[in-house]
DNA sequence: TTATAATATACGTGCAAGCGTACATATGTA
DNA sequence: TACATATGTACGCTTGCACGTATATTATAA
């Protein structure tokens, strides 16, 4: 393939994994993962601000990885695709992987 | 689970996602999917100067996502997890899902 | 229209990331 | 030891991110 084409796409791809980079996105994406929340239950859920909440929402939305649906004056946000989790899950387990093999390095340090 | 237990694994959790937000590391992720690189064979592959190279990687091994073995004064890296790839996998798979709606949309306002 | 509730954004600040250049370290060889 | 090769790191710089606070914006209801 082209290079400059990778590039972009690598360009691409990062600005997907980017929206998994912060924790409290994380936990964002795992709770919208239950079913659609306004920006209050997130909030709340999450312990975090309101501007805090919404800043990564858009980050979110701009990304395509969220949408949103107003009802009156209170908007929901829900999933796109569900492949997002499956990756995270992944990326979690490869997470306890690496933890279980630091562990075992504490322990032969005894 | 205790709320702040669970902040800390997200932050964890974020620390291993972040070393997939950015086009070079996921380039580095992919082509040491094809089997261990030493730095020449990486710099010369994916076309980055060798001090970017040596800290991308040195990001990448700080948190265990790949591993390095010396042969005389060559050093090779590889993947530790092949999960790695899955995940970035699926993600490619939300990014080019995002691509075609996008392209629908445009295409609809013409 | 005025008030109020739920979201969203602007401003300023502090911090971390990424890069190029130049220097430093480590291994192997004459 | 002296030198060459492959890799790693310190410095300075610029850019982007995340946050709190305060201020919009949007939609509903009185």
């Amino acid at each position: 393939m082209d290079k400059a084409v990778q590039q972009e796409i690598d360009q691409l791809h990062a600005e997907i994994c980017q929206c998994l980079a912060d924790p409290k996105r994380i936990a964002i994406l795992y709770a919208l993962s239950e079913g659609r929340k306004n920006v209050g239950e997130l909030m709340e859920t999450l312990d975090i601000s309101r501007a805090t909440a919404s800043r990564h929402l858009k980050l979110l939305r701009d990304r395509s990885m969220v949408t949103t649906d107003r009802d009156g004056v209170t908007v929901y946000y829900s999933l796109v695709d569900h492949r997002v989790i499956e990756a995270l899950d992944l990326l979690r387990g490869v997470l306890a992987q690496i933890l279980v093999q630091r562990k075992a390095l504490a322990e032969a340090l005894e």
